[in-house]
DNA sequence: TTGTAAGCGTTATCAT
DNA sequence: ATGATAACGCTTACAA
């Protein structure tokens, strides 16, 4: 390999082997079929002795595609996201592709701008974990044929392939766990909902759930991380309304943080005072208070599902949108335990 | 903005202004110094209906620059990076560049290919957090005078910006309040040191420590994930030399957590059978167990300053390679009161 | 089977 | 001040 301060280019290669620049390409790019294997061989030789690589943006430039992924989250400081982005980014590499990240920082209106810096690095396709509140980009690219793979959150009016927690199996698998521990007066609290569909979509499992077992009762809470006291205040009220003993289902790990920090509040026990179960399951969990009990999701999964997804979609895959609901699993620890 | 399937070229907008491409490219690069005002209104107004913007790609291949910058993480599994991954994009994009990630998976014999992979994307710099293992083509990078940072962890033999925890500082503030707080024979829990420069350089600053510490005993162990039980032995080992109370200094917030499960194994309480003060700071530190006392990490800041350095190498500074190191801050909780 | 040449969407060097 | 034109590194008709 010798050592040019400049990259290597095809006609360089070309010009070594003492072939044309478009034979040097079809060996990349046709080997088997186009090429005489004495050719090949010198190409190849070639291509070793200059160290020699395709350039990717001049190949983007020419065929209109980049092998290049757009990963769109709504917040990488949040560890769900983080988890669903390494199991993408892992299938991706793993079929030739290239991660582009854009973070939303959580700001809502970055979302169009985030999808627009990706489209115009040609990125082949998106997958997209955000708050689906501006999603006229989205809808654009959909339009134009580009696969979008959604990620734990449906955008309205966007039809397209579909990855995430059965938020119904996990609602119901947790409040079943709850009624079993022996607790009937039930609240969640979820961030609030904006248009999130897997926040709603929870709620609305919650709501049904209660609905349809007799004996228990039911609210929901919104809490925002700047108002502990409003979180306070409802959990005193679903103290104060339970005649029996009295549970919390927390929507994410973030929430079930809040709520074990009101509890301290309180100075109430977790699983004796006040039943505590969340979705998401993580690694501190089993060691807060008596251990929170808690449904994990199949993170890496749902990420290699999504890039898997949109890997078919770029093959030309053409069947109707899909919609892909894994199951979560349910760790039960001291705060169901009275 | 008429809506043309295909995204409009610099073509489609010189057509439409009625003026020459050259003209249109002046009008994104020098439209102060070089148009009419008359013409440059016509072709805003041209690039306005067609709703044109420029092809990053191809500007890229023009001009050898991508706006791309290369961030290499280790283990985006690892809050720590993610933290200073969250920073470092924040920075990158206020600056017009976009963040390409490569996410190592922890593979040490990744870290060329990754490098490779982003360099044949031409991005324009590298902010590397990674295991300094297998530094070929960083140093390659590097030797062709594309600017590199390092956050955290440093390569031997790659003399460039660097950006982390003031570790030195770190150990002392944590060595320190143990003492205050009555423990004298302490253990530092470490991953598996390997050539990783922060590791290596706590344990130093640690053994520094207690030997400057009349009165402190002090040893070192190296924790691995799969080998719990070698944790324990190492913790029974530390109380049976211990003649007053004992503590651990945990070097990140993993093995913090190994620490916690290790003592809930034995039956100890945090605090009063054993000391624990961990590296890094995280949103559940509070509520395991009595609270766990913690330095945490400027993460934001160390990410936002190695951008700051990449985006000041990329305007040309050629001033010798700087090392910044930022102070960590102490959080006292209930795992060091006795 | 291989080479020639046009063109992807830009920018920079010439002219004008 | 503006326009024609040649690159940037690659792929792909079309020719040979």
């Amino acid at each position: 390999m010798t050592k040019e301060s400049e990259r290597s280019t095809i006609a360089d290669v070309a010009r070594r082997a003492g072939v044309s620049k478009a034979t040097v390409s079809r060996f990349f790019n046709h080997r088997e079929t186009l090429l005489t294997p004495e050719i090949a061989r010198r190409v190849e030789l070639a291509v070793a002795e200059l160290g020699y690589s395709p350039s990717p943006m001049a190949q983007s430039l020419k065929r209109g595609r980049s092998r290049l992924i757009g990963l769109v989250v709504a917040d990488i400081t949040n560890p769900y996201s983080v988890a669903v982005l390494r199991g993408a980014e892992h299938a991706c590499r793993e079929a030739g592709y290239l991660v582009m990240l854009f973070n939303l920082g959580n700001d809502l209106e970055r979302e169009s701008a985030g999808i627009r810096a990706l489209t115009s690095y040609k990125v082949e396709g998106f997958i997209l974990n955000t708050m689906g509140h501006d999603a006229g980009a989205a809808l654009e690219t959909a339009r134009q044929g580009k696969p979008v793979v959604l990620v734990d959150r449906l955008h309205r009016g966007l039809e397209v392939d579909f990855v995430s927690l059965d938020n119904w199996q996990a609602i119901e698998l947790s409040g079943g766990h709850l009624l079993e521990a022996g607790y009937r007066d039930l609240l969640l609290v979820t961030e609030p909902l904006g248009t999130v569909s897997s926040r709603i979509e929870r709620v609305q499992a919650f709501t049904q759930f209660v609905d349809a077992t007799p004996g228990t009762t039911g609210a929901c809470y919104e809490s925002r991380a700047e108002d502990p006291s409003g979180l306070d205040a409802a959990l005193l009220q679903l103290r104060q309304r339970a005649k029996g003993p009295c549970a919390v289902v927390s929507s994410n790990a973030v929430v079930s943080l809040r709520i074990v920090a009101a509890a301290a509040r309180q100075g109430w026990r977790l699983g004796g005072d006040i039943g505590l179960v969340g979705i998401d399951d993580t690694p501190w969990a089993p060691y807060v208070g008596p251990g929170i009990t808690a449904v994990s999701q199949p993170t890496d999964e749902l990420g290699r599902l999504a890039a898997q997804c949109l890997m078919q979609r770029l093959q030309g895959l053409q069947a109707a949108p899909r919609s892909i609901l894994l199951p979560g699993t349910l760790h039960a620890r001291g705060s169901t335990q009275r």
